[in-house]
DNA sequence: TAGATATATTTAAATGTATGAATATATAAA
DNA sequence: TTTATATATTCATACATTTAAATATATCTA
């Protein structure tokens, strides 16, 4: 799986609202999942289905605390899909625009 | 719509490989429709499927010049998504972290 | 240890998405 | 005007995703 595979996933893990919603809620500060379930009009199930994609992703860490799980953004990683969105989308050395034959 | 829900569609149109594929070939300059297909194992309606998402979502622009379609990048709206990702992940003051009660 | 609380997993249903075959439309060329 | 070329649309199929009910697991408390 090459990088652009990987941020396929990324973009799949940021293209829901709820989870989108989550990331917010924890731009303040970490947050236990009890707390995000309070907040978002999903059941515990689901809540703990997003979480755990968000964190397969690397987007949001979570340790144990207890019984409860304390989450948190991982801004290593927000920062890399922000360096990889400029990236692709800049003219650069290797790209694979230098592959195509004919322009018109 | 809010612009939450306007980003999760611009996420959704970037989860794709074949689609990121496409921005990157748009990355250094424009592009006909035919060299996409040529370049792309896809057929010329799913890559016309996918021209239309990219479109609908602002990250790429057609115009017409005879019988072909030239597409090239929106930089605009690919700042934007960067913005809104930075937005999205940093403290602010009218954040909805600011309404959820008790922090452990 | 027994019960309560917090979170994770399994499963099934509903919905959404990517793909290409067939076809339609638009424009250029003969 | 007829034919060829470029792109778009419609439709059906295969596959992926979101969601919650039911259940399992882990940890705390009495």
């Amino acid at each position: 799986m090459d990088k652009m595979d990987a941020m396929v996933e990324i973009f799949k893990a940021l293209s829901d609202k709820n989870r989108l919603l989550i990331l917010e809620m924890l731009s303040c500060g970490e947050l236990c999942a009890c707390e995000i379930i309070k907040s978002l009009n999903l059941s515990q199930p689901t809540i703990s289905h997003h979480m755990k994609i968000l964190q397969q992703m690397r987007l949001v860490e979570g340790r144990k605390k207890g019984k409860w799980m304390i989450y948190s953004i991982s801004s290593d990683k927000i920062n890399e899909v922000i360096s990889y969105i400029k990236y692709l989308t800049t003219h650069k050395e290797n790209c694979i625009c230098n592959n195509i034959e004919s322009k018109n």
